[in-house]
DNA sequence: TCATCAATGATATAATATAACGTTCGAGCC
DNA sequence: GGCTCGAACGTTATATTATATCATTGATGA
C-alpha cells in the first residue's frame, strides 16, 4: 500500500513551511476560480493563518491573529470566514477539539479521517476510501443512509513516540 | 452477518421504554457494584434522564430536568455527573452535537460508532470491531499509535426514510 | 469519635458560537 | 457613468457549552 490516501501528513521539523502554505493557498485559489467562489482578502487571510500555525486553530486564536494584523475583528468576522472555508471543503472542523485545520485535498470530494497527535498537537488527514466505505456499508446494513462522517483518532505520531522512547533509553 | 455489533439501535415507536430505561440502569448499577464505583442518586438520576429522552441530551437540558425535579442544580453539578458517567463508559459524548447518549454496552471495552439520524434525532451505537480495527491499522501504517476513536455518522434511519418515501408516493 | 476524602453545593467566569441589523462594495445592467 | 442588487463585512448583543475555585456535606474506616 502506498501513502496515496494521506491528504496531509505529520510534518518533520524542517519542512519548507512557507512553500507548504503557499501551495495550499494556490490550490484553494485555483478551485475558487474554477467554481466562481470569492476568496476575499479576509477569507484568504484566515486560510493562511490556519495553514501557518499548522495545527488545529481555535476560532478565537484566529480572531486574535486577525487583530494582530491591525484589523478590527469580532467573532462573526472569523466565523463567517470559517463557514465559507468549511462549506467549500477548504478547511475541516475537528469536532473533538472545536478547532479548524486546513484540508489536505481541497476540491476533491472526500470524507476525511483525522489523526490527532497528543504529543505535538499536529494532525494528519487521511482520505481513505476503505475506511469511509466500511462505515457506510455497516451503516447501510442497519438501514441507515450515511451522509457525512466524522472520524477523529487521538494518539501519538511516530516522531513523538520516537522522542518518548529516546528519553526512556537515556 | 448478525446484528451482534449493534450496541443500541433505532427504537421503533412502540418499544417498551420504561423497561429499556430500567435495563440500562440495572446494567450500570451492576457494573458499579463490581468495580466499587459509587452510582450516587445524582449520577443515577442523570443517567436515567439521559436514557429517558432516548436521544442525545445537552448538558443544559439535563440541568433543566434536574431543576424540574425540585433539586438545586448548577452547571458543575451536571458536568461532574457526566464526567463520571463518561469516564466509566456509561454514557458517550457525541462530539459533533456536544451532547450525551447512554452507552449500549456499558462495562464492555469498545470504541463506539454512532449513527445520528437527522430525521428523528435518534442515535444508534455500533461497537464494530472491523471498523475500529481498520482505522487503527491505517493509522498504524503511518506510524501513528491510535488511542480513542471518535466515529460519528449523520444520515437518515430506515424508519425516517420510509416516512419520507411514503410522503413522496402519496 | 474523629479524621479523611469523595461528592456535592455555590459563585463566578471562561470558551465557543450565533442572532440581528446596518454598511460597504463590487458585478451586471441601463 | 449611474443604478440596482446581493454578497460580504462591520457592529452590537447575546446564546450555548464548559470549567475554576472554594465551601460544605456526608460516608468510611482508624
Amino acid at each position: 500500500m502506498t501513502d496515496g490516501n494521506v491528504l496531509s501528513g505529520f510534518k518533520p521539523g524542517g519542512h519548507d513551511h512557507e512553500a507548504c502554505i503557499a501551495a495550499a493557498l494556490d490550490s484553494v485559489s485555483a478551485v475558487c476560480r474554477e467554481r466562481g467562489l470569492r476568496l476575499t482578502p479576509l477569507r484568504r487571510r484566515v486560510l493562511e493563518l490556519i495553514w501557518r500555525r499548522h495545527m488545529p486553530s481555535g476560532a478565537y486564536d484566529l480572531l486574535d491573529a486577525l487583530r494582530s494584523d491591525g484589523r478590527r475583528a469580532d467573532p462573526p468576522t472569523v466565523y463567517r470566514a470559517l463557514d465559507f472555508l468549511v462549506e467549500n471543503g477548504f478547511v475541516h472542523r475537528l469536532e473533538s477539539l472545536s478547532a479548524y485545520v486546513g484540508c489536505g485535498g481541497p476540491g476533491r470530494e472526500h470524507d476525511g479521517q483525522f489523526l490527532i497527535c497528543r504529543g505535538c498537537g499536529q494532525v494528519a488527514e487521511l482520505g481513505d476510501p476503505a475506511i469511509s466505505a466500511i462505515i457506510r456499508e455497516k451503516a447501510h446494513a442497519l438501514g441507515f443512509h450515511a451522509g457525512g462522517q466524522t472520524v477523529e483518532v487521538t494518539g501519538t505520531c511516530g516522531e513523538c513516540r520516537g522522542r518518548a522512547e529516546g528519553r526512556h533509553a537515556s
